[in-house]
DNA sequence: GCGCTTTCTGAAAGCGTTTTCTCGCAGAGG
DNA sequence: CCTCTGCGAGAAAACGCTTTCAGAAAGCGC
């Protein structure tokens, strides 16, 4: 089964059996198919780690996210796939699970696989030692002719990116809730120092400045990026007593946790509280109601994040692409419910 | 880069480089940690190309599924990386977008790669033929010490397997559709050709017969396993005239489908249809409304099946594993609506 | 103090390819 | 007829590691 066994069945050399197979150089015919047929009568099928060590080169790209399980990731995920297939490329796939040293560990194993390149998707960590730590390591890769590619990561990383428009998708949706009539709002967000969690809240917020709305902090509830995330946060806001007449979730699974609170504590959506979200991720223009959200191209960013990374790059300049953004107003807003009777928290 | 640097950097030789590194045999003291120091120095990192071609093995798994994208497979493949990350197993992902010539190259690329393990995630392929070829390319793969195992395959092949309990599932859930008052059934399905599609439709009506009550072949519609496949064969049932009053998509993301040519029409789920799937992916309690369905669970699933294709082989016999098949109930099936007027299709 | 184990280290032989480098040979040009 | 090109094939040298095989050093009993 090796290449010297087929060379021999063949009657050339080991030399001539990897070039009749690999068609770097001219071969003479007979020859070429002569190896050809010992190749599949052995059933032979190359040695990709030779191969990988002999040419100083191979056929594959790392991909780290935090779960391949979340739909976003696996939207994401799906698009890399497809570029990948289209450039016969194989993708070796990391979840993190969220824990920041898994994912540094991750680009350190990839290293060693001596990836083409490594994709990384979504936020980075809190942590600043982490992304310091993850920049060290990537950075020894870069200049080892290694390609790097993120999808909406920290900036403090001078890497080619897919941006999601977060900040300007926000404002859209901001705007577009506005105008519905709505001025009491919360927002449930994720972890703060993440550039995806502030993009999306400065943008919301900016635009509800800018028409004279301010946002409470109290109507600002922190969880993790999860359904039982969302879940909750949107029940830590109703057990405070907030009745707000919109919520922001910032990612559609958050938003997703949100409405089973409300639907668990009988607050109706839009009726009594409208609901958006961010990412449009699938299924969900199928919940009940249809979540308005701000949609992300998933695939297509997993697609361009694949290519950014392949493209040869023509400066030091990292090159940033900003995708989606566009605001789909589902069923789960609507204007707001006439001038509700307050509902007090507590007897002052 | 290479270990030969670090060896000459610490003072040492080659050998005593690589074990110090690797822990294989004992190496003094003050040597490994001289060693150790200078990798760290030189940011050393292995090549894992070269450490498989000299060892004759590596830490890759394999694992083909038809889409990322697609909950069921994310959900799956969730579980296999948890179960990756645990054993220190990096997993090298394909995505086969259900073309079968796909997987089979895909099965070649893993080869090449020398996985450890390949896993197949997903029915087979209708094409005989492609099976075979399939098997073909496995077994000397098996023979060659490579493990092999899969979720919910086509029985000709001859590997570990966890198979989620498709028969029993759909009986049960046929009984508890029946035990509603259900008489006037119709089933949206996939490929007959796949186990999985034959398995359930099998368990249904054969629980249906023990009733007495017949499936009619106009009132089974086929198509792909997508939400889009799920939606036209719905809307096909409905443009035929019939009118059931509940009807079994043979996986959730059809039903998802469904439920949206039934919203569309204006055909209320579960008032004048109930509707019925089968997988519990993520989600679908989330739908409007939530999904009776099927459990499986997935993500234990892609963990079991990493496990099983790790486990050593203990004889000749494949192992098999049935897994999940409990009825969740919820709102989207209810009684049949009290003998509506029966909607003709024609006017004879 | 001598031979016998027992550790530990180093030299070197692979692992299965690709890729020079060399050389034979045929055809072209003088 | 002889030399010069150029094409195609083979020998052999990497590629960066692990691991076998010896051998040196050290520990031990007598």
């Amino acid at each position: 089964m090796t290449l010297d066994a087929v060379a021999r069945r063949a009657g050339v050399s080991l030399a001539t059996a990897s070039r009749a197979l690999n068609g770097t150089t001219r071969v003479r015919e007979d020859l070429r198919s002569r190896v050809r047929a010992a190749a599949d009568q052995l059933g032979y099928i190359p040695n990709a780690h030779a191969q990988a060590l002999a040419s100083a080169s191979n056929n594959t790209v790392g991909l780290i996210c935090h779960d391949v399980g979340d739909p976003y990731f696996a939207a994401i995920a799906a698009g890399v796939m497809r570029a990948a297939a289209e450039k016969d490329l194989l993708v070796m796939l990391a979840s993190t699970f969220r824990e920041p040293a898994r994912e540094i560990a991750y680009v350190s194993t990839l290293r060693a696989q001596r990836a083409r390149a490594i994709l990384l998707i979504g936020s980075g960590f809190q942590d600043r030692t982490w992304e310091r730590a993850l920049a060290a390591e990537l950075e020894p890769y870069v200049r080892a002719g290694g390609r790097v590619a993120v999808v909406s990561r920290h900036r403090s990383l001078r890497v080619d990116a897919v941006l999601p428009e977060n900040r300007g998708g926000a404002s859209a949706l901001a705007r577009a809730l506005l105008d519905l009539g709505h001025r009491e709002f919360a927002v449930l967000t994720g972890p703060p120092s993440l550039t995806t969690v502030s993009d999306r809240l400065a943008g919301f917020r900016d635009e509800l400045a800018r028409a004279g709305v301010t946002l409470a902090p109290e109507r600002i509830v922190r969880g993790p990026f999860t359904r039982e995330g969302g879940y909750t946060a949107a029940r830590a806001l109703l057990a405070r007593g907030e009745r707000p007449t919109c919520v922001f979730a910032v990612t559609d699974v958050m938003a997703v946790g949100a409405l089973a609170a409300f639907r668990e504590r009988g607050v109706r959506v839009p009726e009594d509280i409208s609901l958006a979200g961010f990412d449009d991720i699938p299924l969900v223009r199928e919940l009940s109601p249809p979540l308005t959200t701000v949609a992300l191209p998933l695939t297509a960013m997993g697609q361009e994040v694949m290519a950014l990374a392949l493209r040869e790059p023509r400066g030091p300049r990292s090159r940033v692409l900003r995708m989606g953004g566009e605001v789909v107003l589902r069923a789960s807003v609507a204007p707001p419910p006439p001038r509700p009777a307050r509902a007090d928290g507590g007897a002052h």
